[in-house]
Formats: C-alpha cells, structure tokens, sequence
DNA sequence: ACATACCGACCGACCACTCGGTCGGTAGTG
DNA sequence: CACTACCGACCGAGTGGTCGGTCGGTATGT
C-alpha cells in the first residue's frame, strides 16, 4: 500500500498527506470502535481529524474504502503474532501465544471494541466487512487447529482430544471476554480468566509429563 | 401495560390493535437482529409489518419505544429459564439448563442474532439498549453464581474453584459461541461444544463420586 | 506546467418524527 | 330505531436534519 517516497522524505505536502492519512485512519478506528461502522458518519471522522469532509473523502475514495484501511491498519499491527514472518507457536504454546495477545490486548481498547463492534455488524453479508470478518475467523481457526494438530503429533495432547471443539470454545472464551471487558472495564481481566481456561484445558487434555 | 378492556373482549378494532402491535414487534425482532437497531430505519418495520410509517409509530411513540418492546418481548420468552416462577436450578444442574437453553437457541436464530448484535451495539453507554444489556449480563452472572455457590455448598463443586472465573468463562463461551454460529449457521453445533465445555469443567472441579 | 492537499458549496437520498385528517366501530341518549 | 359524541387505528404529506458523495476551485510545493 505504501508507495515509495517520489520526492525528498521531508517534503511538507507528502509528509502532511500520510500525516493526514494515517490521524484519519487512527480516529476512524476509535469512532468505529465505540459508534460502529454505520454508527460513525464521514463527517464526524473528518472532524475529529481536523478535515473538513471533501479533504478527509480526499484520502479515502468512500467510507468504505476507511474501512478497509483501518482493517489493513489492523491486521498489520495483529498479524505478527499470527501470520508473521517467524515460526507460528505449536502446541500447549499456541494457547500462551493467545494469553499474551489477550495481555496485550488489554491495552488496546480501541482495537478490541473495533473488532467486536464489527464481528457483529458484519454478520450480514451484505456489510462492507463481512468478508473480513470470516476470513479473520477462518485466520484464526486454521491457525489453532493446526497448532493442536501438530500439539497432539508431538504428544503434547491427547490424541483423543476433540480439535474442532476445542478451537472454536477457545475463540469463543476470547470473544465473549472481550464483550465482557468492554461492559465492565475495571472488574475483568481477560488476561487472568483467559489464562484460567488454557488451565482448564491442560487439565483436561495434556498428556502427562509432557508440560 | 394492558389496560383494562372497557367494552367488550372481542371487539374487533381492539384486536387488529393488538395483532398490529405484535406482528410489528415480530418483524422489528427479525430487521433488528439482521441488521442492528441503527442500521434499521422505522420505514423499514412499518412496511414489513404492512402499516405505513405513521402507523407504526401509532402504537410505539418512538424508534426506541419499539426497541424497548422487542426487549421485553425477548425477555418474557427466555424469562422462564431464569427467572422463572420455578427453583432455579443449582450446581452442575444449571450449567445442564444452559445447554438446554443453547439448544433451544439454535432453533431461533432471529432472538440469537438480535442478542449478539444489540450486545455489541450497547456497548456504548448512550445506546438505548445499554442498560438492558447491562441488566443482562448482570442477571445471568448473579443467576450462575449463585448456582455454582450453591454447588459448592451441597459438595457437588470443588471448594477451591474460582467462581468468578468460571461464570465470566461460561457466559463467554456461549456469548462466542453464538457469534461463530451466526457466521457459519451449519457448520457448527453451538449445543455440543458447549456440552463439551460443560464437560471440562466437571473434570476439573467436580468433586468425583458426586455426579 | 503539473501534481498534491484541501476546502466550500452543493446534491439527492434517507432519517426519525409530526400533523391534520379519514374511517369504522362503540356508547349513550331519546 | 336514529342521532350525537367519541374513540382507537391508520394514512398522506410533510418537517428539519443528517447521510455519503460530487464538483469546481485554491493554495502550495516541485
């Protein structure tokens, strides 16, 4: 998406362009977050971005198009710990990748809210994210099973351990905390209760010995 | 809400009256759930129901009184389970009323969807919903607690178990669960996963020879 | 000269909601 | 029975406001 930089790096126009781009696209997520897609009209993003409404439609071609960016913006921030360059996280040491997501997550309200607000929204298929939204799912699915595919090849979990399962009930402890955390900020902590399911499925599914 | 009739029952107008009130409240459930209460415009309801817009807005003097009835409409049907006139169930048992409830969800897709999306949607404290929402979570966390307390009590749980974690991580599950079905609605079994969760819980605190 | 960043003015569509009325049925009175 | 008074159900035609998006222009830097 980035194109290289035609002129000197410093150039005012160039540098207040991506400057423009990038505040939009940091604002647009947080309305989206908190408001929804539909909820969040062009203008209010424009505002709080110091556009007027033709500049800020300048940028993005549509409202749409926003969107997208701040879905790319998104992944790219998130897809280190899944679709990274490194080595994905197999076994019981899939599932402490997902506690420290969560850990981290914690921090983010913004993102949490966008993509809960957004899971929603988009279970039409009509919505604008709906695409997204499953390949996200189908993402994070395929990333799981193989990891405890590869967790019960390594003997790590037991062979019996049903996999469908257990990825779509551990996805699903991630979801609904989040919904959770976002209803009563101080009195939940993901992190904690997401980390007391994991014990909760090692208890059930480790193979003894193995960790 | 009703008053009494001051002619006779079976008036005629009287009934359309009602008829029109509940059909809408049906449809408003149906848009609602589909494509949220902001993404739902009055015009929408009155012309699914077969009224015009004006007549519509006869029976419910606003968007969100109409709102308002659907939520009560949705609580006096899923009420019975819980704060029905009934004992509520206590211990493992009310974690078995749960996958009854998941069960008979999966045959209502309309009251699924309009939970998931209001849920996300009244997140944000000006939404008209947010407090029931709020009431929501609020009763089936007390409901759950109490129960697993309960559990506790007559040596059918662990003492040791962490309630809190385990009603948040419950109610997480099938708040995920819901939202993976709406996604891929043949796919997945929100009943069986959830009687799986159901079943990693008891190996790990139930107290054996119990139950 | 040329591209980029940006704005003011505007557009048609849609929004929730209001207003003034019609219509059919009911209750009371004679 | 007829007549009056009244009711709830419902509609057509608006209200002002907001929506996403377009267009023509200006200012600026290369």
């Amino acid at each position: 998406m980035s194109f290289p930089p035609r002129y000197r790096a410093k150039s005012r126009v160039d540098l207040s362009g991506e400057e423009s781009r990038a505040k939009a696209v940091a604002v647009a997520t947080e309305l989206f977050a908190t408001a929804g897609f539909k909820g969040t009209s062009v203008a209010a993003v424009a505002a709080k971005t110091g556009l007027s409404q033709s500049g800020l439609l300048h940028h993005f071609p549509s409202k749409a198009a926003l969107l997208a960016a701040v879905l790319e913006e998104r992944d790219r921030q998130d897809g280190d710990f899944l679709t990274g360059t490194t080595a994905p996280p197999l076994g019981w040491a899939a599932f402490d990748s997902l506690t420290a997501l969560a850990a981290r997550n914690s921090t983010r309200p913004h993102l949490v809210g966008l993509f809960v607000r957004l899971a929603a929204e988009a279970v039409e298929p009509s919505h604008p994210a709906h695409t997204w939204v499953q390949q996200h799912y189908a993402g994070i699915r395929g990333w799981l099973t193989e990891a405890v595919q590869a967790g019960k090849d390594r003997g790590e979990i037991a062979a019996d351990a049903p996999v469908g399962t257990v990825v779509r009930t551990t996805i699903a402890v991630i979801d609904g905390l989040q919904q959770q955390w976002l209803l009563q900020p101080g009195e939940v902590s993901m992190t904690a209760d997401f980390e007391a399911f994991v014990g909760t499925l090692r208890a059930r599914w480790s193979i003894v010995g193995s960790g």
